[in-house]
DNA sequence: GTTACTTGTGTATATTAGACACAATAATAT
DNA sequence: ATATTATTGTGTCTAATATACACAAGTAAC
């Protein structure tokens, strides 16, 4: 429980409720792309002098009537344009020095979008995909936050088909399978991996190619989300590799 | 990122420092034992004149100078005496009316206890333990935190040996398979299950036998944490029954 | 029409999961 | 001491799943 200290009633304590309401509250999210066959995060330059040139994950602080789940889709929604991306809560990271600016605790989230939405494009100017394996250093402790956030992606892929999130509404296998194989960090093989996917039943042929592809096109699909809706109550079956 | 609003710097900015920096965080944490085969969980009347009579978790504020694990281990250890316990955090409760007395965002966690252990009897007259099966609602988000806290406990005990939290130091198949059974709500085969974690290679028998049981006592094992500790970075296959 | 690249497909083997039964042991009651 | 009761300890067969692996055919580019 959350006992507030049982002696005098917050309400008519300033003392008190200084000292336990002086907390901030933010959100960070890690937003993942796949581009170019590598899997990247949408990153935008630190503003604050202290860590000038660091680059960070997007985030802000939650106001006082607003929820986690509400402020992060706040910032997703307000800063990419995309609504509707999939966003799940992976941590609260609350290091007492982690912000210059005083006592902030960051829970962190991650999502994933489509990264050649055309919403995204425009404002490109202020914010950058970045592969996520090239990242060595960001500002506050955001690295922290991505390799946690990295870590949950890569288990949760395996547990629950949200891959797609990632991938336009139509794709072929080879792009899922690339894909795949830029999360876990593994080379999957092809025969395997497609007589995997098809078994699920989740794949939808909609009878289209590829095009503008150098070589052979491939089938595209569609991931069937009423079906896994339907069968997610009786547990879906995960992706073992 | 936590820009902190790019205009007024928060610290020169009374105005904007109470609007952000008023919250209050807590943590609450699930603390599960196992007795009597079943699952229970540690809780404690609610002090607070809202929830009377009802249930709550273990919980505090969290100062302003901790961070969200030493408050929860703070919890643990002040409110049962336990040390060296197993704790997870597990997620960031946040609804806006959540808290009677004011913002108060809660984390989290579940805890693996010995619910036998000695230190722990002297404190009951607070505290006591509940059947998780039993509970049908709780103070607070209390019922719906209880509720993640347990699935993340049923899904992480499938991933990763930490279940031997809970009982003994020394324990028998049967009581570990109990235990299991408890917590996932499922019956398991026997002769199946032996086998599984005989192939794990983590159980060491220790060439004793279970004594003042109403019938053949069966041998104790302990869990092997060094061995586990080298294959860990190699992998833990998971017990999937 | 040749080259480069990719698609699409099946089988055989190894590993793992799941179902299932009976004799031996200790404690207790008679 | 004997019978009763409850539990231990053990192995095999079958089904399901994972893994390894090769070649012909399609399209684009040259």
């Amino acid at each position: 429980m959350t006992p507030l200290r049982k002696k005098p009633n917050i309400n008519c304590s300033p003392v008190d409720t200084s000292h336990f309401f002086g907390f901030a509250v933010s959100v960070d999210c890690v937003i993942f792309g796949f581009d170019e066959n590598v899997l990247k995060v949408l990153l935008i330059k630190s503003d604050l002098p202290t860590f000038q040139d660091k680059w960070s994950l997007l985030g802000d602080l939650v106001e006082l009537d607003e929820d986690l789940d509400s402020a992060s889709y706040r910032v997703l929604k307000d800063r990419t344009g995309l609504e509707n991306v999939y966003l799940e809560q992976v941590h609260t990271f609350s290091s007492v020095g982690r912000h210059p600016a005083g006592r902030v605790v960051s829970t962190a989230y991650f999502s994933l979008v489509n990264a050649r939405h055309h919403q995204l494009r425009q404002l490109a100017n202020e914010l950058h995909w970045h592969p996520v394996a090239d990242i060595q250093e960001m500002a506050f402790d955001h690295m922290e936050i991505l390799n946690t956030c990295l870590a949950a992606l890569q288990k949760k892929i395996q547990e629950e088909p949200i891959i797609f999130n990632l991938l336009e509404n139509k794709f072929s296998l080879r792009e899922l399978q690339y894909l795949y194989e830029a999360i876990l960090g593994v080379k999957l093989d092809r025969r395997n991996f497609r007589k995997k996917l098809f078994t699920t039943g989740l794949l939808v042929d909609v009878d289209e190619m590829e095009e503008n592809v150098p070589h052979r096109p491939g089938k595209l699909y569609t991931f069937n989300h009423g079906r896994y809706s339907n069968m997610k109550k009786k547990t879906f079956v995960g992706i073992d590799f």
